[in-house]
DNA sequence: ACACTAACTTAACAACGTTAAGTAAACATT
DNA sequence: AATGTTTACTTAACGTTGTTAAGTTAGTGT
């Protein structure tokens, strides 16, 4: 038949146009900076057509979270060369800072805005605890590595947890950036020096030390 | 005169009343799920009442919030008793995780939405570094304290970094929580274990360990 | 030739933050 | 005592928002 195909195709395409107008309002403007008229309007469609293809406002820009999230696993995938795993969660963290410090407006949304009752598609349940396309599983995934070298000290035996610190660690300093940076209340030190020493510190904290054996 | 006296009392009498519903709405709906129109309700006022004792939304909750944080640098003041400083920043620590999960809705507000733009006052400039209204300011002054102890790693001397390191550690924990706590595609540890692994990792970061001598 | 599907538009709804204009009562001034 | 001024508040309205209901219109299947 192959004109289902093409109408598909061709649905997908203008998904993809409102896709891409969403996304550029969206890093500039922010979620609630952008209407579905503006969206609409750069595309020269009207506001409701985007509701044949998104639910809703939410859902719309969820999608484009969405990607973003499994880019940066694929930024993971492809830069964290070190085979030293304490090195590798090191470059993870690094690479998750410099993204959240790029896309503010994008890191607002994903990490620190709630997005309740966003049930699992068949998309969702393939993607989550895949390393590949899944951020925190690969993070999981090297913290497990780390674990197993007996890199951390003995009483941490519990990955989950470990990563759900590490994480805690680096999104603290950046969302604290994001949110309260340009708040003259304190006397912020340079985001590179406050992301070193939290590193720093972090794995310190993490990390068994030398003259103990494994 | 004295009527002059009455009639700013009587005007202070109704800003409080605003004050008061729009908290009890704020607690349960947060900042963008309360409308001046359900304030004004709540009252029994018209909605432009409001306009007359705050400028616009924002500076309504953000004077709420400016009450809230005070209130934090004053539970500081009356519960933090340890002498040992280590241990009074451990408890300055779990009294702000405390506040940050009772009142998640003012957290966010506070330290997860920027509000730029807002010029410090006189009162602001009072309240500033005022160990007794400012939380960051005691956070700070126990840091001080802390590392004039000797307790602090050498390469540590920097009161301001390792202040803003520390709220970062505990901002990380409770605002993923605020925001991703309810999400099932982390398999999040109880908040307890997260807090308590991340205050002890942290502490043993900054730490000087105890062999080495002050 | 005719019915159907589905992407899209037009028009409208209710709610929002906010402003302009008016009211009415308390106060100050002559 | 009469007049003007201040001020806390109301009514009405504006422009914008997300979203829905009701068309329209073109391409497809029969």
């Amino acid at each position: 038949m192959g004109v289902k195909e093409r109408r598909e195709r061709e649905k997908s395409e203008t998904r993809d146009k409102i896709l891409d107008a969403a996304r550029e309002l969206f890093v500039s403007e922010g979620y609630e900076g952008v209407s579905m008229r503006r969206v609409a309007e750069k595309i020269e469609y009207s506001p409701t057509a985007i509701y044949v293809h998104f639910a809703d406002k939410k859902e719309l820009f969820l999608e484009l979270c969405h990607q973003d999230y499994a880019r940066l696993a694929e930024v993971f995938q492809s830069s964290v060369m070190s085979t030293d795993p304490i090195e590798r969660l090191k470059q993870i963290g690094m690479i998750y800072i410099d993204f959240g410090l790029r896309n503010p407006n994008h890191y607002k949304f994903m990490f620190m805005t709630s997005h309740p009752a966003h049930e699992m598609d068949e998309e969702d349940r393939e993607t989550r605890g895949n390393p590949e396309q899944d951020a925190y599983a690969f993070l999981k995934r090297a913290v497990e590595q780390a674990m197993d070298a007996g890199r951390f000290r003995e009483e941490l035996r519990d990955a989950e947890v470990i990563s759900q610190t590490l994480w805690a660690s680096v999104h603290g300093v950046i969302s604290l950036e994001i949110a309260k940076g340009c708040d003259a209340w304190v006397d912020w030190r340079p985001i590179k020096d406050r992301v070193a020493v939290m590193m720093d510190v972090t794995f310190r904290g993490l990390e068994r030390s030398p003259q103990e054996g494994q």
